[in-house]
DNA sequence: ATATTCCCTATATAAGTAATAGACAATAAG
DNA sequence: CTTATTGTCTATTACTTATATAGGGAATAT
């Protein structure tokens, strides 16, 4: 029931990123440093996280990536479906990778993995980006 | 999140154990071909669920495994952490195997995350093999 | 022009999952 | 007491996915 390790690395850079009052631009190396991400390994995270319309970027000096939505505007859970795809237990009862499976009418754990199903995507859905990022930063201070 | 392919070998295997009236043995070689796993496979399975006392086995002829507890005394959760492991998101929200994160008290993700294992914990605790194999012989029959 | 930074794809490595294999022990029945 | 049946246990292999590294190229600012 894990979520990747890629998928952390994307929603702490998120973070990060959420975090700047000043809504700047911040670079590979700089996140990278600051989560210790192995920089060429973040690359590819941001990378998605930008051709999916989450970041926009800039190439060149002062150059980097900075959030292309209101952070309010992006679930939790988007991210985790990016990244590491359905969050469903099983495909069987998945709503974006959904696969037919013979049994499926007769399954008595059908019930029970939509139910999971259906609860993880509540929370992560109903989670943005600015509430984790306003937890964080309540942490910080308080 | 995906719950892998063994626990639901597992699982299925517990139903179809559970929903014998009489209680009787039932033998790698029926399961395996009723529930279309790979002998050799199930074998380990079987043999993890009857360690940890789920299940009791006999040798010789007209032997197999056979329910050593009332289902309605198993919850789901108790099988899908013995073949899966934690059902926690990140192993920093486990209860079960948990990791320290130095950055614990200032992560905005974990608050979220521990939601999410404490509603999947609740799902899965909640349901027990005599509500799974209930639901199933409703299914058959209806 | 040049330095900086992102873009993209390919490849390597590590870890985890799924499956197979085989020697051994227990049980039942002839 | 021998044989067939079935579970026990551990090792090994194959396959898949996750994680990380590498490198050539394009965009941008100075």
């Amino acid at each position: 029931m894990r979520m990747s390790r890629k998928c952390d690395y994307a929603l702490r850079s998120l973070i990060l990123i959420g975090l700047d009052p000043h809504d700047g631009y911040h670079n590979i190396a700089e996140i990278a440093q600051a989560e210790d991400i192995p920089p060429k390994y973040l690359e590819q995270v941001l990378l998605a996280l930008k051709n999916a319309g989450i970041l926009s970027a800039k190439s060149g000096p002062n150059g980097g990536y900075r959030l292309q939505k209101d952070p309010a505007e992006i679930p939790v859970l988007d991210i985790v479906r990016l990244i590491d795809g359905p969050v469903a237990p099983a495909r069987c009862v998945s709503r974006t990778a959904h696969e037919k499976c013979p049994r499926e009418s007769i399954c008595g754990l059908r019930p029970v993995l939509a139910e999971v199903r259906d609860a993880i995507a509540k929370i992560l859905g109903d989670m943005t980006l600015a509430d984790v990022c306003r937890k964080a930063s309540a942490a910080k201070s308080g």
